[in-house]
DNA sequence: CATAATTATATGTATATACATGTAATAAAA
DNA sequence: TTTTATTACATGTATATACATATAATTATG
């Protein structure tokens, strides 16, 4: 177990729940590190990953962008871009709305669900393999984030 | 409480592991989100602030870039280029090491200290107010996350 | 001592975040 | 209906991440 003290050569933290913040910052950047690593063998970075996975969510239908928006991690990321790239890798489609000429309707091209596939399977692996915790304390430490996010408005 | 579930505008996951692993992966954002905010005032970068945060550690030492970069929660930093724009607002000194010429001595002046100190004020504040766990919750969330880095290398 | 390898930092490029602004389509109001 | 406001998306800018490469100083090796 690597602590986090050692991890950004710290010893002294306000208090454990400083410290806790400091810990979720590390971690996710752990956790990001590792799934990066796997997907660059397949040219995408973790938020376009994100963007595939949620569009397969509701495949074949499509999503505006908006909508997928809504369902990223991390709440800034300038969705149009990461479909510009998606897009010109041919991983998914742009089309102008139908019903709404402002919306860009997103769509997953057969080559999307593909690299998504393999992709899941090599980061499903990668959790499996590096996420040292078992279920119950899964549940527990989701309980606990979320009540570190209680007075999220 | 904010549910995970509501967050991101998904109710599936694979299992409660998963679920944790973005679980963390937004509240990491959560936090930064909000002391950006707060140093925003203060045309401070989260970043930018992790370094003076650093250099506070060691002050009145000199400390190298190396010895920053280390001491970085995102690994990947590129601590030059944040040291440039410190070093433009003039809240650190660069010096070029007198030991090893090589290195570069940061060390924070007058301006750094004071920004650091109010600023530090401010989001301890935000820290108090906004994350809903006590130091016991707080010691548990730190147990599990270690827990999910266990198998760190 | 001269050359090679290593180390510390800087710089360059592609992509992302954070945020402001622009543009076109739609909805609401006078 | 004409104007105004809003909405959806795109684009622009500054900074950051992620990573490759460059440069200069130091250390190791022959």
């Amino acid at each position: 177990m690597v602590k986090l003290e050692a991890a950004i050569q710290s010893t002294k933290f306000k208090n454990e729940v400083h410290k806790a913040g400091l810990n979720i910052l590390y971690t996710a950047w752990w956790l990001k590190t590792k799934s990066s690593c796997e997907l660059k063998d397949f040219g995408l970075t973790h938020e376009q990953y994100n963007v595939l996975r949620i569009l397969k969510g509701k495949h074949p239908e499509q999503m505006c962008v908006r909508d997928i928006a809504s369902r990223m991690i991390e709440k800034n990321s300038n969705v149009p871009r990461i479909i510009d790239r998606l897009e010109l890798k041919k991983l998914v489609k742009r089309t102008q709305g139908e019903l709404d000429g402002r919306q860009t309707m997103i769509v997953l091209t057969n080559a999307g669900i593909n690299i998504l596939e393999t992709t899941t399977i090599k980061l499903d692996k990668i959790f499996d393999e590096h996420i040292s915790i078992n279920q119950t304390e899964a549940a527990q430490l989701n309980m606990l984030l979320e009540k570190v996010r209680e007075k999220e408005k």
